[in-house]
DNA sequence: TCCATATTTAGATGATTATCTATCTATCAT
DNA sequence: ATGATAGATAGATAATCATCTAAATATGGA
């Protein structure tokens, strides 16, 4: 994962709506963009700015549908995104808490 | 976890001159405030300022020996920043759904 | 075509924030 | 005590950003 990624990433999970607006998306496997309208007090022009940099940040992805744009969530990049954190942060090897194992990351020669 | 914290703690990584100064502190182990400032062209009052929302989100930790002031990471809070982040976005029950490996090669985007 | 609905984009505004300078407090050495 | 060094705090400034309104674009149905 490139530097520039791995910021926009942080930057899109620092907002708390966005936060708000990503969990929704993943609690349902697939949502339209008016659904969210309905969820959250703000416009929906502010709901499309926020899909626009989650989508930016590759934590989402949308598919078409005639007048309907339908979001999910791309785990992968979340998963991408705590890879990365753990391996700059030489986390690696101290598993406390989540009891999941550890990512070994793979030597990076580059 | 509470909400606060998370948000203080994504926040926090969301500038990345912080997570700069967070490897720094990271590959070092402990690092005195003033070796921080020799590393990074800012102020050293913008390096107190870092230091102190690191600090607030509780990813570092500081001891305190005479004029000194050294910091080290808390390798706990990441963790447990991570387990929530996963937990959030329904990536931790991989049981249903996807069920799918915590780490997948990068693919092409549809 | 015209109209309605869905989403995006443009521009403005207020709040937050990264950074600076200047100052302040605390500690050490003389 | 005096001066020097380490770090924190206060206040200012410029940039970023979340949100809004208004307009533009796209799609579906009459």
């Amino acid at each position: 994962m490139d530097a520039e990624q791995f910021q926009r990433i942080a930057k899109a999970l620092a907002d708390p709506r966005r936060v708000e607006i990503l969990e929704h998306i993943a609690q349902r496997a697939e949502v339209g963009c008016s659904q969210l309208c309905d969820c959250f007090p703000v416009r929906q022009a502010t709901i499309s700015h926020h899909l626009k940099e989650l989508a930016g940040a590759g934590l989402v992805e949308s598919r078409r549908d005639g007048q309907f744009v339908y979001y999910r969530v791309r785990k992968a990049t979340l998963e991408d995104y705590m890879s990365e954190l753990k391996q700059r942060m030489a986390c690696g090897t101290t598993g406390v808490g989540t009891g999941e194992p550890a990512i070994r990351a793979p030597n990076i020669i580059a």
